[in-house]
DNA sequence: GACCTGCTGCGGCCTG
């Protein structure tokens, strides 16, 4: 608490509503050593005392949420927490409600609140006693939530009759996504059974626009969420984009069979100053891709040993096991000697690491909002935030893409990064109809009461809860085809009952996730499991493989328990992981770079050799006359230039291709085979007919099936979802009428 | 051009 000004103790004239806390709370707080309350945690405690409002608490990391949700929880319950779970807290992640359950711990045992976890590692045991005598607060993942429906669901309204709050941790993780609908839809069942509503305390990084946040937290009423804001303000930032020359492909010499110790020039470069300016200190470099953190771990970590030093830098993914994971988060943690991680999205949020002396980001950042995430990291004891950027460049030819002479990767930087200088990020995704899910949730409740009637399902489910987008109509059809994929079946009475193929569905346990996941091989070396990998590999004795952070070859494969044996090797190859989804970029974020290649400006934190790509990238724009057009020929190819966001190069690409023509698209950029003519007229007759219906376009796309059960979901409505969430029809009819401008 | 998250019940074996 040393950043905030110190008075004598927390009731000072600043902290009226502290003394509004349970006495003994009041001991805690002053136990802590504290000076005074934080912002946040002042704001929050009249709203939620009161016990019948919702609220958001949006902060960034590390600046005691928790506590401001629980402290004045905690005063409600201090006099009685008994009779059954009197609040419930939703966590993402295991990592986060073991690090909460030890936190509330000190809190609530001299008020005699029970606390409890339950999630997958939780012994049965402790299970067990939480159903026999419920009490105090739970601590508990989305889907041991849906396990508790399945599993408990009569027991349910018992369980819960005397629950007073419910808190929903990292909430900005949930909004947009599968996952998310799938909390939505737990939270509302919870309060049908209980026949009232359970206000909501949702804890957030703090989000542009907060109206999304509210409605998110309760659907239906957004505008009556209290939204308790306490943005620290932006600290001074340190800012670098370093460019560098990627030799191209046909310059670069043809990878043989055998692994070569050698790695392409550039990699080398930007390892090098890694290593340079990063050894000695505490750091978190992301690198994007599962592939390039094992990439430039190990290129590190060998700069480190032909320096002769300790390895101080170690990756961090999703497939390394948990147990290398904790290592390095502890080794970074504590700060004794230095430690630098290289790591995915995987250290966003979430797990608390401590401070570290800055950022790198290898690679284009994936979005502004995960820049700014990333960002949040560093600097947070009053220094500044440093954030370098590693950018590489093809070397040009003269069959160079014109992706590749538009420099797009260093221009897209360019534009995140002044987007977030003006403090614009992407708002989190909404407007998806989330059908995987409503087939989950559909499901769990015919197995949590036995069997529902229909028109039940639609109140529970759609008319009142999350699935609100889902008309009458389209339930019927939904509940028809589930019925002939046999998900579904129908007592003469009319009421739902599980199918053959629902049954097993929702008797095991992979059911509870609203998310897929695939089978893996799991990787070990001399007794230790390292992490895992997808099946799909081949893996042969032999095989060099470079995985955490360090290089292997395989001494033996056992099919039939999933196990690779590792022996360690002086060569390696970095494994390819299973390609997931497609990246995509923002509206706003096309326009900023169609800005940066029209004008002149220099940003200041460009280094020279990006500066040069700067200035490559503005000749080719200015060469194309991209300023003035933007649909050119060149050769066989028509190149359109839409200067939007993903969804609407997507929605172009495709009614394009309703035309016949062919399409591919790099980037911002469409590239149609065949004259301008064609293009022209069928952009045109495009634009004579008005916005395109997202379902018709949705012919040519290959597979629309993305999410967990999209398979079981009627094809139109499995349009009508994909629609929604990757395509702009609005959007692409308003600009094909630009772009023939 | 991607990343991340999570999971029950039960049978079988071992150890104290």
């Amino acid at each position: 608490m040393s950043s905030h000004p110190s008075s004598s103790d927390p009731s000072g004239a600043a902290s009226s509503a502290f003394h509004r806390l349970h006495p003994q709370v009041r001991r805690w707080v002053w136990t802590q050593g504290w000076k005074e309350l934080r912002g946040i945690q002042e704001a929050a405690i009249v709203p939620i005392l009161k016990g019948t409002q919702d609220v958001i608490l949006s902060a960034s990391t590390a600046s005691g949420k928790t506590e401001a949700a629980f402290l004045p929880i905690c005063s409600r319950l201090a006099e009685d927490a008994g009779g059954s779970v009197r609040a419930i807290y939703v966590g993402p992640l295991k990592a986060l409600i073991n690090d909460q359950f030890e936190r509330l711990d000190g809190l609530c045992e001299g008020l005699h609140i029970p606390v409890h976890r339950w999630h997958g590692d939780v012994s049965q045991g402790h299970k067990a006693r939480l159903l026999q005598s419920p009490a105090g607060i739970l601590l508990i993942t989305p889907e041991s939530l849906e396990a508790l429906f399945i599993r408990q669901g009569s027991a349910l309204a018992g369980l819960f009759s005397g629950l007073e709050h419910i808190v929903i941790d990292e909430l900005h993780a949930f909004i947009g996504t599968e996952r998310g609908c799938q909390l939505q839809s737990l939270l509302h069942r919870v309060e049908l059974s209980l026949r009232r509503t359970v206000p909501r305390v949702g804890l957030s990084a703090t989000l542009g626009d907060m109206s999304l946040a509210a409605e998110f937290l309760r659907p239906g009423a957004g505008a009556k969420v209290r939204l308790c804001n306490s943005d620290s303000g932006g600290g001074e930032l340190l800012l670098q984009l370093r460019g560098y020359r990627k030799r191209a492909p046909d310059m670069r010499t043809e990878e043989d069979e055998e692994p070569s110790d050698d790695l392409p020039e550039d990699e080398h470069d930007v390892g090098a100053h890694l290593f340079k300016t990063l050894r000695g200190t505490h750091n978190l470099v992301f690198a994007n891709s599962r592939a390039n953190v094992e990439l430039y771990a190990d290129l590190l970590r060998r700069m480190c040993e032909d320096a002769r030093l300790p390895n101080e830098f170690f990756p961090h993914h999703g497939n390394l096991s948990k147990e290398l994971r904790e290592e390095a988060e502890a080794a970074l943690k504590a700060k004794q000697r230095p430690v630098s991680l290289v790591c995915t999205t995987t250290l966003e949020m979430g797990i608390d690491v401590g401070s570290v002396q800055s950022i790198a980001q290898v690679g284009v950042p994936p979005s502004v909002s995960s820049l700014r995430q990333r960002l949040g990291r560093s600097g947070r004891k009053g220094g500044p935030s440093v954030l370098r950027l590693y950018l590489q460049e093809a070397e040009l030819t003269k069959t160079s893409p014109l992706s590749d002479q538009l420099r797009v990767r260093l221009v897209q930087s360019v534009a995140m990064l002044e987007l977030l200088l003006t403090n614009w990020f992407e708002p989190p995704a909404s407007g998806a109809f989330h059908f995987s899910t409503l087939v989950q949730q559909l499901l769990s409740l015919i197995a949590q009461h036995g069997g529902v009637k229909a028109g039940e399902a639609f109140l529970a489910l759609c008319h009142e809860g999350p699935f609100a987008r889902v008309s009458r109509e389209d339930f019927v059809r939904f509940l028809r085809g589930l019925g002939q994929r046999e998900l579904l079946s129908q007592s003469s009475d009319g009421t739902l009952l599980l199918g053959r193929v629902g049954e097993r569905l929702v008797n095991h346990y992979s059911f509870y996730a609203a998310f897929a996941s695939v089978e893996e091989f799991r990787l070990v070396a001399g007794g230790r499991t390292l992490g895992t990998m997808p099946i799909d590999q081949p893996l042969f004795v032999g095989t060099y493989l470079i995985f955490g952070g360090r290089r292997w070859r395989v001494l033996a494969v056992q099919g039939d328990e999933k196990v690779v044996e590792l022996e360690p090797a002086p060569a390696g190859r970095v494994p390819v992981f299973e390609p997931t989804g497609v990246g995509r970029v923002h509206d706003r974020v096309r326009e900023q770079m169609r800005a940066i290649y029209a004008g002149d400006g220099l940003p200041r934190y460009l280094d020279a050799r990006a500066l040069e790509l700067l200035a490559e990238a503005r000749a080719t724009f200015q060469r194309w006359r991209l300023n003035e057009r933007s649909i050119v020929a060149s050769g066989m190819e028509v190149h359109v230039f839409p200067w939007a966001g993903d969804a609407v190069v997507h929605t172009l690409a495709l009614a394009l291709q309703a035309r016949g023509l062919s399409v591919q698209t790099l980037g911002p950029v469409l590239s149609v085979a065949g004259q301008q003519a064609d293009v022209e007229g069928a952009l045109r007759a495009l634009v004579a007919e008005g916005p395109p219906r997202a379902e018709s376009l949705t012919r040519h796309v290959v597979n629309m099936a993305l999410e967990k059960h999209d398979g079981f979901v009627p094809e139109d409505l499995l349009a009508r979802d994909y629609a929604a969430r990757y395509l702009d029809a609005e959007g692409a009819w308003r600009v094909a009428r630009q772009v023939l401008q």
